[in-house]
DNA sequence: CAAGAAAATTTTTGATCAAGTTTAGGGCAT
DNA sequence: ATGCCCTAAACTTGATCAAAAATTTTCTTG
């Protein structure tokens, strides 16, 4: 060809903002974020083509998402070929608690020497801004801040293998927070985030790590006293 | 609610012979088996096409499998579309080691009294073939019955969702176990599979859970023992 | 004649493949 | 050693085929 002096047509936008990301990333985030912060609600159906329109994404990176999601345990096969937001029963529960329990106070412990002083402001910055949705009945707000408080603080514990872990069980009772939420209100969540930090500040591992378990353990048995509750009454899956 | 909600839906004859199972899901098991058991050795790149030639299936069905092992740990992005099977490093094993002590006597412990006779006869007919292996000096067979072994023992909890994070972690330090034995041969593998047995005969919670952990740790420790000796060997690590 | 259920048809959705487009990495020339 | 170009591989899309759900039709029975 010729092309001697012919600029190339995509020169330019090889620059940090451009960042590329592929579609089934894209995908996958989206659907993630919407997962776990409960827009999609345990039991509701996702399809594949539905995505497909409603994204304007293709077929393949749709499926890639999904598999993906799948394997983490944030959507299920219905048998059939159908994938679902899954409707976690009180055993499964059972099991995060005794996983959360388990893993994240070693997260927190671990976390503990390596926050820096702007770590632990940034992380006080979120629990206030935490209470602040709480005080306003912001649900979504909450939601999202009280997984941004636990995200940034395993972070910075730098071990990806438990951090993948531990997301994995994040995704697993999200959607049901929102839904605990919506039978609780905002008022009635307590948590543990100002021990967690003042701990934090006094490089107390132990206690970091007891406040952490605190929060875990006390925000799991409300999700499962709502998921009891719900299991009486009735299996209203509404749209 | 309609009430008719007739079974009108008959069974099909699916349930013995047909058994369609997708080209997708194939894939998946056929890599997830070949990287378990070290048939792909850590930092060996695993290619779209490649796997498209060999196995002759659709580029589709092969990117979900990949995905699918990618989000579980077992293959790994290598920064610009790149995909190979991790190597992981000395940090990496430690939270291994952390999580599965953390997690697997947990899941020995909920077998305990589950398992029947049955059962623990079939655990027991598993470390015997597994002894075989090992005096022969069979590598893949013995990596296989040692899974084996304890995969039957996890499944016998009935508790998915630890199920799922446990055979997650197999699979990130599977490939090494490959090159344990071929460091140190398989005569010097020394396991705590008797002790299961028999604690778990005595329905004996505390023994099966500490003979479960003694395990782990034993053979994570070689696993690092290896791979610091690797480390300082050779450094035949891609710059 | 009406009502309900079984069967057949339609329609929606999932699974797979093949072709076109884009991008990263290696080779080659200067 | 540096920069351009070319190849190979990843990414994406659209089309096609098969399977399952929804709907309609028809047949049987009280």
């Amino acid at each position: 060809m010729s092309g001697v002096s012919a600029p190339r047509q995509v020169d330019v936008y090889r620059d940090e903002i451009s960042q590329r990301i592929p579609v089934h990333q894209q995908v996958y985030e989206d659907l993630r974020s919407r997962i776990l912060f409960g827009e999609l609600a345990p039991g509701q159906p996702v399809t594949i083509q539905g995505l497909v329109e409603t994204l304007g994404a293709g077929m393949t990176p749709v499926r890639e998402a999904i598999r993906r999601l799948t394997s983490e345990g944030a959507l299920e096969f219905q048998g059939n070929r159908r994938v679902t937001v899954p409707t976690p029963n009180t055993a499964c529960i059972e099991e995060l608690i005794v996983a959360r329990r388990a893993l994240e106070p070693e997260l927190a412990r671990r976390a503990t020497h390596k926050a820096s002083p702007q770590d632990i402001d940034i992380l006080e910055g979120i629990d206030t801004a935490l209470d602040a949705a709480i005080a306003r009945g912001d649900v979504s707000a909450y939601l999202h801040l009280n997984y941004e408080f636990h995200s940034k603080l395993y972070t910075i514990a730098s071990t990806p293998v438990l951090l993948a872990i531990v997301e994995g069980l994040w995704l697993r009772f999200g959607p049901s927070l929102r839904v605990v939420c919506g039978r609780m209100g905002t008022q009635n969540l307590p948590d543990k985030h100002k021990e967690t930090v003042a701990a934090l500040r006094a490089e107390d591992e132990e206690a970091v790590a007891a406040a952490i378990r605190d929060d875990v353990v006390q925000g799991m048995e409300q999700v499962r006293e709502v998921l009891e509750s719900n299991a009486l009454t009735g299996e209203m899956i509404d749209t």
